[in-house]
This record gives structure tokens, C-alpha cells and sequence, in this order.
DNA sequence: GTGGTTGCAAAGGCTTTGCAGGCAC
DNA sequence: GTGCCTGCAAAGCCTTTGCAACCAC
């Protein structure tokens, strides 16, 4: 029910998030639609990103406890989490086609997606931590 | 450096994560330690299972932007998170051996492990809704 | 005009932290 | 005895929510 008018700045919050890769969590994303729309209020952008999530148009990632962040990339498809600068980086790998073997191993259960989430360095922190 | 005493609470507290399968958050921990240590407090617990998890005895899973849960099996297992309830369940599941491709896709990137998170119904939940 | 949406600010949940006293070693 | 550990309470983040004004329809 919520959310179906397009106000300025629901459309604010959807281009910031389709204009970056970098899974922003929602300060980032307030801090850059007040670019736009500076009377924006940091409840309005919570609100609109859960609406988003609600939808289907943004994904939200969990990681590390901190906080949540956000892709627009929709699609299911892995990451990788810097420990050490804590970037997220979107990974071009097909994922294991593994639910049916999950389906045959635990009958009892009901799978219905799944994520693969990797953590390691990203190509900055490699370079860095190499010399 | 931290928590190198084997104290009274710090022994109740891996005992009671080792004591289920629940994968519980701290407000549970702190509950059960309590009925041996009435005197414990909420933020001693939180503090051991950080040490804990330092000394890599635990392994904290973060899921859905709620509570972080302990894992007092940190061996690599997948899990799968009831959208219904809640709950999470270990799978008896050969997890795929997806770090090398991983690293041959993206060269510049460093994969050291990987988590693989399965989303469905447990095996209640999945009964009460197919009646 | 009407009802969803917003800004503001307060409150909420989870977790961390400063401090003085206490306990394992 | 020494220094880490504890209980307590306050504070800290991140996020949600109540309310009156506002605006898209």
C-alpha cells in the first residue's frame, strides 16, 4: 500500500542508487540526494529505501553488523566484502547451481533462494597490502 | 589481549553456546547464562562473545539487519534462514569449491572465504503451510 | 479535496564503553 | 599484589515511528 506516488524525492533516492556501484548504506545515499533536494529528511530516504527493498526494485546486503547497505542490482549475484576498506564489489560468477541438491539432501526443508557471499580484498587493499 | 582469564561467566557462556543448536543472539545467551550466574550482566556477555569470536571459537552470522547470532560451530557450514519464523538451520551441505573460480574470473581481487546462505521455510514452518 | 508522503524530532532496538570495584593468577 | 574482568549505567549507532503540514493525484 505505501508508496505508490512518485514524489521528487522517491525519484531522487532511485537515481542515486542506480547511478552508483558502490552498495551504499542510507547516510550515503541521504548525503547525496540532499545534493539535490536539501530540505530531504534522513526518515524520508529510511522510508523510501524500504519501500524500494518492499518492491523489488533494491536489494538489501547484511554484513558485519553494520549498516544495511543497498544494490539496485536486483539480479542474484555474489560479492565480495573488503575487510580491510570494507567495500562490497559486485562479482561476475555464475552461481552454483546448488537448491536441488539442497532440496535432495534436507527433504524436510523448503529452499527458495540463496546467496553466496565471499570476503577477502578487493583490488585496492590487494595492491596495497602486496608492496 | 583481551580475555585471556578462564572466569566464572566467561566459562558459562561458551557452554551455553555450545549447549544448542539455535544459532541464539546475545539477549538469549544472557537470559540462559543467568539462571547459573543471576548476576551476570548483559554487557559481560556481549564482551565474551566478542573475545569469543576474536579467538575465532564462535562465529557471529548477521542475517535480515536484526541481532547478530553465534555459531558455536565455526567449521564452514551453510545455513538456511526461515522467512517465516526466524529460525536458522544448519545444512548438511558440501559447500562447492567455488574459491578458485572465484580467483580465476577476478585475478585482482583476493578471496579468502565464503559464506553460502540459503532462504526458505524450516521444517515447521513448511508443514503448518501446506495444510 | 483526499489520502498518501514528508520533515521533524523523539523513541526504539541492539551494541559498545567509561568507570570503579572485584577476582583470577 | 597486579592487571584483567565485571557490573552498572550511560552513551552510541542505526533505524523506526507519531504527528501535523504538505502535495501528487
Amino acid at each position: 500500500m505505501p508508496m505508490k506516488r512518485l514524489t521528487r524525492q522517491r525519484r531522487a533516492v532511485l537515481e542515486v542508487l542506480r547511478g552508483t556501484k558502490s552498495h551504499p548504506d542510507a547516510a550515503w545515499v541521504y548525503q547525496e540526494v540532499r545534493k539535490r533536494i536539501p530540505s530531504i529528511s534522513l526518515g524520508t530516504v529510511y522510508r523510501t529505501l524500504d519501500a524500494l527493498v518492499k518492491e523489488g526494485l533494491v536489494m538489501p546486503l547484511h554484513h558485519g553488523g553494520g549498516a544495511t547497505r543497498y544494490d539496485a542490482n536486483t539480479m542474484p549475484h555474489p560479492h565480495l566484502y573488503c575487510r580491510r576498506c570494507g567495500a562490497v564489489v559486485d562479482l561476475d560468477l555464475e552461481p552454483p547451481d546448488i537448491l536441488k541438491e539442497a532440496s535432495e539432501r534436507h527433504p524436510e526443508l523448503k529452499f527458495e533462494t540463496f546467496q553466496l557471499e565471499f570476503e577477502g580484498l578487493c583490488a585496492e587493499c590487494a595492491g596495497a597490502l602486496a608492496s
